[in-house]
DNA sequence: CCAAAAATGAATATTTTTGAAGATTATTAT
DNA sequence: ATAATAATCTTCAAAAATATTCATTTTTGG
């Protein structure tokens, strides 16, 4: 899809005013609305704007209510997956968290662990994490993303690269089928790396929609993660490769108390 | 479900004015209390709003109630040194804003500023500033303190350290007879220092009660200060310090529109 | 110039939002 | 407590917005 002169006009609408409605820009263009909406949702598709009836606003333009929304789905699957994935993570020891709304659950799993040390880059886990009072917390700093509450950049990984860490529990935005793990973001990638190279284990939790879709930047490969947590079996190819890889899977289906 | 042009503005009211009634939003938006209850409820949902009878008010943040309480004191007064502060600095500069109830009204005050770069150790001031999309937000990590959500210790004095700034907008716990910024937690005194260190210029905010309070350990004099924000004016003794120092001093009384 | 690709508009089917009416629940005053 | 009042929830039909499909026009590349 190639782009139209009426984008930049349209997000210089947006900018000024909040928002833009189909029907008003329709006027303002001489088109009909139908080619509005096919305009909206380019733009949307691209991220320059958000979607809503009748109209678009400028993305996160007050806070990130997409977000929100997205961390309410799949939230049952989430659940299950941070439950079982905090099982396995004892007392006593120096943590990481990284971003994505997995993870924050897994903090959520963690309010009544004793003596734990956690650093992490979303500023979620930081403040649902401070409900727990035997937990020191350590934000790595970096530049804020609206979109999901993620710190980012140089600084991050600076912050990151001082620590070692006894285990890491991290999301990711895609895994396809050869073991690789994916992100949409190259700047969150690095942050990625850095912890998994300062930690001794490492723990992946990723409901199974990360394996249906797909992302850009590498992080590395499924061969560097000692146990993954997710709710529904893995395609027979990859489940060979993480046997191969010696990576302990833990299923954690839909519903036992069948619905 | 997707979201609605009106979600926005209703945030933005909740922020301004603390609450949102269900007819006025009706009567603001000219549509019926029915649709609004919805909106209501699915900002609720999302965790933006807090519901109650009648309209919603901003969610209570989970934790710290003592921090809220404080936040509430003086609260007028900060509200004005906030608003005086926030009229004194322009668009397009690089910011930073320290820990502290009264920075973090200069930060509501920021909302509509444009093309900021705002750098702070305080959770709080990164989440109010987030809903100003015209200002990029870089958080200065550190270990995370959970009475007042600063962020302190060598990490957050590394962050600061690799920036330069055009203004620091800082507060402090007390400032004594002698014209000396006390603070109570020898860690955050580090980073305060660190920040001034590298502002071209520093404005400090102070409600009155920081004037008759003592703490133990200094950051530094009212001599490094380029502006004073308060709202009582000064004993004769340290105002005379302050002009000799050439400190700009803007008292903001208590009331002009006699209450 | 022509053919292929893209953009647009129109018609229709689908989905979402909205307001209205009645049932239910919460709040207030007695 | 009980009644009166106000707010809310539920359900449903109308209206609005959107998605989908296809024909037409415009652009692009040979």
């Amino acid at each position: 899809m190639s782009q139209s002169f009426r984008w930049p006009e349209i997000l210089d609408i947006a900018q000024r005013e909040g928002k833009v409605s189909v029907e008003r820009l329709a006027a303002h263009f001489g088109v009909t609305t139908q080619t509005i909406r096919r305009d909206l949702s380019d733009l949307a598709d691209a991220g320059k704007l958000e979607r809503v009836h009748g109209g678009a606003i400028l993305p996160s333009s007050v806070s990130n209510i997409g977000y929100e929304m997205r961390r309410g789905l799949h939230a049952e699957e989430k659940a299950r997956i941070a439950a079982a994935c905090a099982a396995q993570i004892p007392d006593d020891i120096s943590l990481f968290l990284n971003i994505g709304t997995t993870t924050e659950a897994v903090a959520q799993n963690l309010l009544h662990h004793k003596n734990l040390l956690v650093v992490t880059n979303n500023i979620n886990v930081a403040t649902i994490l401070a409900a727990n009072p035997n937990c020191e917390i350590i934000l790595a700093g970096g530049q804020l993303r609206r979109a999901d509450g993620g710190l980012v950049g140089k600084l991050t990984s600076d912050a990151v690269a001082q620590f070692k860490f006894d285990l890491a529990v991290i999301g990711c935005s895609a895994i396809d089928s050869e073991g690789d793990m994916l992100d949409f973001d190259i700047q969150e990638v690095g942050v990625s790396q850095t912890i998994i190279s300062q930690s001794r284990r490492a723990f992946l939790v990723a409901d199974r929609s990360k394996f249906t879709r797909s992302a850009p930047a590498k992080i590395t490969t499924l061969s560097q993660i000692d146990a993954l947590f997710t709710d529904h079996p893995l395609d027979a190819p990859l489940a060979a490769l993480c046997r191969d890889w010696g990576l302990a899977t833990h299923i954690i289906p839909p519903s036992s108390t069948g619905a």
